[in-house]
DNA sequence: ACCTGAACACCGTTCAAGT
DNA sequence: ACCTGAACACCGTTCAAGT
């Protein structure tokens, strides 16, 4: 019953702000969101629960810091030299990918507005729409659609994750439920929603989910065009 | 220091799933998501937080009908009759519009997916593109990237809403702290960042939004335009 | 069938006391 | 400067006991 494993050290060295988000990592990826709790995190640490707050403001800092490691660690490894359009679908798609292995960041990223593993984020993608030239008008609203396109799916990944741990944790399709209420919904109040349920067991996330990328990137580059109209000129973009 | 307000009643009737709801759901507008405790409740409804459970199965089912109460009351009064992309606006808009003023519906709508509130969201979406004569094939891919942009703005509001609530209850503006953090990222690492600072201050949350379905429409649009080519020839959409 | 309310098993956070 | 760990103020949920 007692977690022998990474219990162990204490005493040599001094605790570490990042040693806890470390541990607290490893916690939130083997027991999930709920899983991380300054009673488990302090046993493994080999220490009270008043010590860990010596380095961490509170549980919600440590979230956010244990996100920020994840989402930082993962920006890091993108390609550059490509394309801008394929460089942010390959940064989504690396997020995506992220958070699929590490739900409880979606919902880390998603209680954490302006913070900063958000704003790695939005200046990665930033930077990208700066370089397909979207006008510098509209880079605020291009940005910010993605990037709350990316925190609607990554939130709804940590909840389907939540969501499955809490009902039972064999059965990976709870899909199934899901499918079968939406089949017993009235047909003349749910049309669209009856006629797509054989999709719902059928579909792949990853895949809508660049494709839902591709969208707003087609989106952006159409009013991009239709700006640049017969003279092919555009305001010069703001430096800097 | 007692509510002496709401807390009358009780004894002449039952008490009822809609009852609760009602009150639940007053509790969330005036003392926000982290008010609503089983505790608090029963002393609004007069009765023990054991009765409550007679009613509703546990917290999650409970937010969940709050949620879907408020979110079926609000597409309720959408318009009919205006074309869909005017319609799927309207829809986002009042989404939204009653987000804004019950930011925690937007924590609750993220936090129960494939659920009734999400569905008929769905729904309402989808039939408008239904009408849009989107490609059977593309349906499942268009409905899900606007549900899923839809929700992330829905959860970053409740974030915010929450956030101004902990942080401090008066200074409606917890966007200068923000601000103040982006000011001082380093400039060589957060060249997009830094530049668009003064936006945090001067945008609008709600025209961004609507931004952000633009693009997405758009999107789906260009990409329609793509498909019927030369020939003008849609494949058949399929019936009910 | 429905309500009561004490009790249970946990939370995050604090803080006097230690080293 | 940093750690200890008991204590505090709460949670959601349960359940024997009532009506």
């Amino acid at each position: 019953m007692e977690k022998t494993s990474t219990a162990r050290q204490r005493r040599e060295q001094s605790l570490t702000r990042a040693q806890i988000i470390t541990v607290a990592i490893k916690l939130l990826d083997d027991t999930g969101e709920s899983g991380l709790t300054f009673q488990a995190l302090s046993k493994l640490l080999a220490t009270g629960p008043g010590a860990i707050y010596w380095h961490v403001a509170n549980k919600s800092d440590l979230m956010t810091a244990a996100c920020d490691a994840i989402v930082s660690r993962t920006l890091g490894t993108t390609s550059v030299d490509v394309p801008p359009e394929e460089a942010i679908r390959a940064i989504a798609l690396e997020l995506f990918d992220t958070i699929d292995a590490h739900p409880w960041v979606g919902g880390a990223l998603m209680h954490a507005p302006g913070q900063l593993p958000m704003v790695r984020i939005f200046e990665r993608i930033g930077q990208q729409l700066r370089s397909l030239d979207v006008p510098a008008g509209r880079e605020w609203a291009a940005v910010s659609t993605l990037l709350n396109y990316i925190l609607g799916v990554a939130g709804q990944n940590a909840a389907n994750a939540k969501l499955a741990k809490v009902h039972d944790l064999k059965r990976s399709s709870f899909l199934e439920d899901v499918s079968a209420a939406w089949s017993k919904l009235d047909v003349n109040e749910y049309p669209f929603t009856r006629s797509v349920v054989d999709q719902l067991a059928s579909h792949d996330d990853r895949k809508d989910f660049v494709d839902g990328i591709d969208f707003i990137l087609r989106g952006i580059a159409a009013e991009r065009e239709k700006m640049v109209g017969p003279e092919g000129l555009e305001p010069p973009t703001k430096r800097l």
